[in-house]
This record gives C-alpha cells, sequence and structure tokens, in this order.
DNA sequence: TTTTAGCACTCAACACTTGACACTGCTAAT
DNA sequence: ATTAGCAGTGTCAAGTGTTGAGTGCTAAAA
C-alpha cells in the first residue's frame, strides 16, 4: 500500500531515528536519496498524513509514530546486520550444561539486557507446568519443620510450618506420604485443587476426621507455591536513554517495575511467535513511551514461560529481535530431556 | 562545646532543612526564637565557623554539614514524638509466628521501606552463621538428581546437579551419608573448607579412591551456597526526594543499586549498636549525598546479619532512627528459640 | 557586653528579548 | 514529476533586567 519510495523514507527515518533519536528533517534525507528536499517533503506529509509519522511541533523534523514502527517492524526489517557475536555469546552460556535451570535463565535474561541495552524480564521460569515429583519433610527442631516440593523441573520451594499442637512428626510424615501417593505428577497449578477434591475421597478423610488443621496447614503451604514469579534485569539501562531525560518519567517507570505488575505488561502470553507491543498498545500508562517484546519460550503449551525485552519505542528493534528470538530457542532446548 | 544557643539553632536548623529542604534564612529562626536575625546570623556564622553549618552559595541560607547532622543525631534528638502507631504495625506484623524466617525479613524490610520512604536493605538473612542441618538427594530422572541442603534456620538451597558418567545413584546416596556424617551441625561458611580437610581422611578417601569428579561435583554445589545473599526494598522511593531532581544522580544510585555492591555499604557489621554514615564517610561516590543507617540484628556473633536504610543526608533521623532499632529488636527474637 | 536596626551587597531565579537555526508548506518555474 | 525559492513557525541558547531572599558589617540601643 506504500509506494517504494515511501517505505524507503520510513525506513530511513526509522533507522536514522534510533541512532540519533532526533526528529529527522528533509534535508539529512535529501543527503541520503538523490532527491531535493522539497520532494522529501512532499512524500513526508504524505506519510504523515497516512499515520506513519509524526511531528513534536509545527517546523520540526518528523519521528516515526507507533504505527510507522510496526510497519517498519513487519516489512521494512533487513536482516543484513550480522550479529554472530552475540549469538556465540549466547551459544557459549548454553553450553554450560551444568548450571542449574533457574539459574541459567536468571544469566540469559542478564546477558540479553547487556546486549541490548534495555530491561530484561523473564516470567514463568518455573510455575507454568512443573509437575510434583516429590514432597518432603524435614525436622528443623521439636515442633516446627520444613516443607520441601520439588518440581519434575528441578525447581526447589521450601516452606517452614508448624506442627499443629494435637499432632505430632509420625503423623506429618504419615500425610506427607499420602500426598505424595495423591500427588505425584499433578501439575503444579491444580495441586491446591486437587487437594480440595481429594479431602472428600477417602484417603485423607482418614487424616481430617482427627485432625483439621494439619490440611490446612499444608493447604496453606502449597497454595504459596503456586505463586508466579519473575526475574527483572538491566532496570537502570534504560535510564540512560535520552527519553528519560525527564525524571518524572524515570520515577513513573521506577515505580512501576518495583509493584509486582509486571504480570500485566506479559499477559497475553497466548502466542506464540514474537510479540511486540509498542507505545500506548501498551495498557500500562507508565509504558506509554516503551515498546515490550515478547516471546514465549518452553517446548509445549504446558511447559511455557516468557521472555521479554522492555526499552523505549525508539528501539532498535533489528537487532533486538532476532536476539530474543535466538534466546527463546535456546531457551526451549532447556526442557528438551 | 557549643552553647545552649547554638545547639539550639543547630538543632532548629536541621529539623527545618529536614521538613523543607530549602537552605535556612536567619528570618526563619527569628521568628521561632525570639531573637532579632541579626543576632541569628552572627550565630550562624560562629555554626558555619566550627563547621556545623554551610552554605550553598555566599547569599544563601545555611544547611546542615555532615559534621552538624552527626551532632544532631548524637546530641540534639529528642524522642518526644510518637511513633507507637508504627510500632503498632510493626508488632502486628511479626505476631504472626507461621511465616518462614527469610519471608518475615523480607515483610519487614518492605515495611520499613513505607515508613519511612527510604530504600532499605537487609543482608545475612541466611548465611552468616547458619549450620547445616541435613542434605539430601532427590532424583529427577535418569542421571539427573537435585542436591538439597537445608540449614538449622530453615533456609533451604537446591542445585540441579548431573551424576557423573561413572557413577550411578545408589554411589550418590552413600556419599551423601557421608556428607551429612561429616557436616551435620557445621557452619555454612565453613562447610567447604571442612570438606577440603576431610579429603585427606579415611572417610572421604574411600571415595575419592575410584572417584574423583564425583567430589568435584559436591563442591561446586556447595560453594555456591556459601554466597551471601542480601534483600533491596524501595529502591524507587529515594527518586521522590527533591535532592534527586538531577537525572544524573538517580542514574549513578539506581545503577549502584543493580550492582552487587551493595555489601560494600554495608560491611564493617562488626559494631553493635546503630552506625551512622553521612554522607562522603560512605566510601561510595554514588553515596556521597546518603546517609546509611545499618543496624545489626541476631543474637550472638554467630548468628548475625544487618539491616540498613539509606535515605538523602537530609533524613528524618528522628524518625528512622527509633523504628529501625525496633525493628531489629523484633527480627534478633526471631532467633530465640 | 549583648542585642538590634539599618544598609550595601550578592546571588539565584525568573521573565523577557533577540538572533540563529532547522525545519516546514506552498508556489511557481523547470 | 521535480525542484528552487521563500515566507512562516517553533526551538534553543545567550544576554538582560528585575525581584527577592539572603548575607556581613557597623553603629546605636539595651
Amino acid at each position: 500500500m506504500l509506494t517504494k519510495r515511501q517505505e524507503e523514507i520510513l525506513k530511513l527515518i526509522v533507522d536514522e531515528f534510533v541512532k540519533t533519536a532526533e526528529p529527522i528533517g528533509s534535508r539529512t534525507l535529501s543527503d541520503l536519496l538523490n532527491l531535493s528536499s522539497a520532494t522529501i517533503r512532499n512524500e513526508m506529509a504524505g506519510l504523515e498524513d497516512l499515520g506513519f509519522l509524526e511531528k513534536t511541533h509545527t517546523s520540526s523534523g518528523r519521528i516515526p509514530s507507533d504505527k510507522g514502527y510496526h510497519y517498519y517492524i513487519e516489512k521494512l526489517i533487513t536482516n543484513n546486520q550480522n550479529y554472530n557475536e552475540s549469538f556465540n555469546v549466547i551459544d557459549e552460556l548454553f553450553s554450560n550444561k551444568d548450571i542449574k535451570r533457574d539459574e541459567a535463565i536468571k544469566q540469559a535474561m542478564n546477558l540479553l539486557s547487556q546486549l541490548t541495552n534495555y530491561t530484561t524480564i523473564a516470567l514463568g521460569t518455573n510455575a507454568y507446568g512443573s509437575r510434583v515429583k516429590k514432597i518432603e519433610l524435614v525436622p528443623l527442631y521439636e515442633n516446627v519443620c520444613i516443607l520441601l516440593l520439588i518440581t519434575n523441573r528441578g525447581h526447589v520451594e521450601s516452606k517452614e510450618i508448624k506442627i499443629p499442637e494435637n499432632s505430632d512428626m509420625e503423623e506429618m510424615k504419615r500425610v506427607i506420604e499420602i500426598f505424595n501417593d495423591i500427588l505425584f505428577d499433578c501439575p503444579i497449578a491444580q495441586v491446591s485443587e486437587k487437594l480440595h477434591y481429594e479431602i472428600n475421597e477417602h484417603k485423607i478423610k482418614e487424616i481430617l476426621i482427627y485432625n483439621s488443621t494439619i490440611i490446612e496447614t499444608f493447604l496453606d503451604a502449597f497454595t504459596q507455591f503456586t505463586q508466579s514469579k519473575y526475574y527483572l534485569s538491566g532496570q537502570s539501562n534504560m535510564l540512560y536513554q535520552p527519553e528519560f531525560n525527564d525524571i518524572s518519567r524515570v520515577r513513573e517507570l521506577l515505580s512501576f517495575f518495583e509493584k509486582n505488575d509486571i504480570f500485566k505488561l506479559v499477559e497475553d502470553t497466548t502466542k506464540t511467535g514474537v510479540t511486540v507491543r509498542i507505545g500506548k498498545e501498551n495498557a500500562i500508562s507508565a509504558m506509554r513511551d516503551c515498546t515490550v517484546i515478547t516471546v514465549p519460550y518452553g517446548l509445549n503449551d504446558s511447559s511455557r514461560g516468557t521472555i521479554a525485552v522492555v526499552g523505549p519505542t525508539r528501539m532498535e528493534y533489528q537487532k533486538v529481535i532476532p536476539l530474543i528470538k535466538y534466546l527463546a530457542k535456546h531457551m526451549s532446548k532447556l526442557y528438551k530431556e
């Protein structure tokens, strides 16, 4: 729908603006294309009418609009750039097979935030799709013990629990055995549900008859496990971008990162490929000048997490998109076993 | 060494400056004390000569110097203020005895950062002075298992390890038994040392003879456990203080928080009581306009951590110091058992 | 001897003007 | 279809004047 030349101009404007963070004037482009500035101006006016470009004020140069960025990402990115170096660094990280999966994900996110200079987020590093492997109880002192939950992915959650007054360690151990029986291979997300269901079955009923607080204690402990967690890296990277020269923006942004609302940014993980949310598409108002790129990782629907890069809308899409894709592919491999 | 009146003036200046963040002129004080502005000016000139006050420029009002703050904290704080409300909130938090100790500390730090509007740090929530309670091995799949280390304080560390090629699960289990034997009640900090020592003793030697990689695998895993950890809360709180209207300050500060250099701020934990480091006393240059207040918590030397509040030098000392003390006392009680 | 009133002085902050500059849109000529 | 040329617009930085809150100092009052 855009002419060849319009596309060329749009691409140049995005590329240039990403580099300099300054609005692009007709003069700059007339140097790059063999056209006079007047012609460029006509074309730019056209692109602005179509909503691909914006002006910061009447006599300023043009900057890409959110729509302009989208068009750029979908049709104009050329992959001539060579990111082998970065790819190699990633390969290297993942070649160390000995590290724990959680740890690997953290390191990968740190790396990604370093390579891109933006902020990175990893969600669902464990909860999604994990299954119960084993439940254990370790006595600590008299009436306190540690409840351990180990998943098939090697994630461990622990919780200190008190043995209810009218019970003792022996009984707790018996309960744990029953739990192991019931919950083995149960998806983490369904633990609570399953327990509630089983309460009406004979196995748990036996316990319940003479001790109900013990069940409550366990239920309490398990619900904590299912809480989602996330990992955030390179928060301060973005502050060095010129768009965050304004303090109030910084405050808004960092306050947002500190709240546990990160999920709102990366909620809709149903899609398969790369999702790019630019500017106001983000719903969260603190993110109105940011782009969030998300990619799911993992093998199948039941074992899925999401990684994301957050940066200014003026982002190096050309670099970030291949990188995050490559990383997600590697991370998926962590679950192939 | 200061006269009664000088002290009075110094106190008023600190109090006022903490409130308004504006330099205090002679006029303001002459309203509060029944003295003419000229008299105040003379006194202020004296206090400036002694190094307790500073000017931002020749004709500006005075602000307290680092030395001035120190004098204020040591001699001039009056505890007339009533913090019962905040104390009650703290009491309430700690009355819930069911939560895990780690979790309690996190919540306490969150609360402290909310009450003060500064940033809070907790160090040594687990490593310092913890002892090995139990080591366990949980098979995950074929040749991968989870190594668990549980401390006497209920802290759990886990690591995914591969079973070396020339070994099997049965052997690993035997090794774990020996480790439990050797390491039971061993302080976490000394695990690595102890293992190295025992390598020359007969118990481990037996294993070593026909399998050395297995030991290495374990050593690797254990050294990770001893790494110190910290918890940071309310990073963005400080950004709302007027002294951080300057972006470059904010960048510096937040980059610092993101590096793992927090320890440099809170290193010298040998002291018993409250330590207050004001401005340049902090060594870390990003902290040159900040005050760091640290208090150790825990029962005895072997079980000790530190909590800290970080804020601008213009801090509400009168409020923060009682609060952090009260909190540390409560946290120490967590270890009484 | 201590306090105070008064005065000259300093500096930051703000508002205003001005000129340079980097753009634009439009029009008329190529 | 393109371009040169020009009037118009808004930003930015530098310079200027004003205001106001503060100072230090001195000489008179308590």
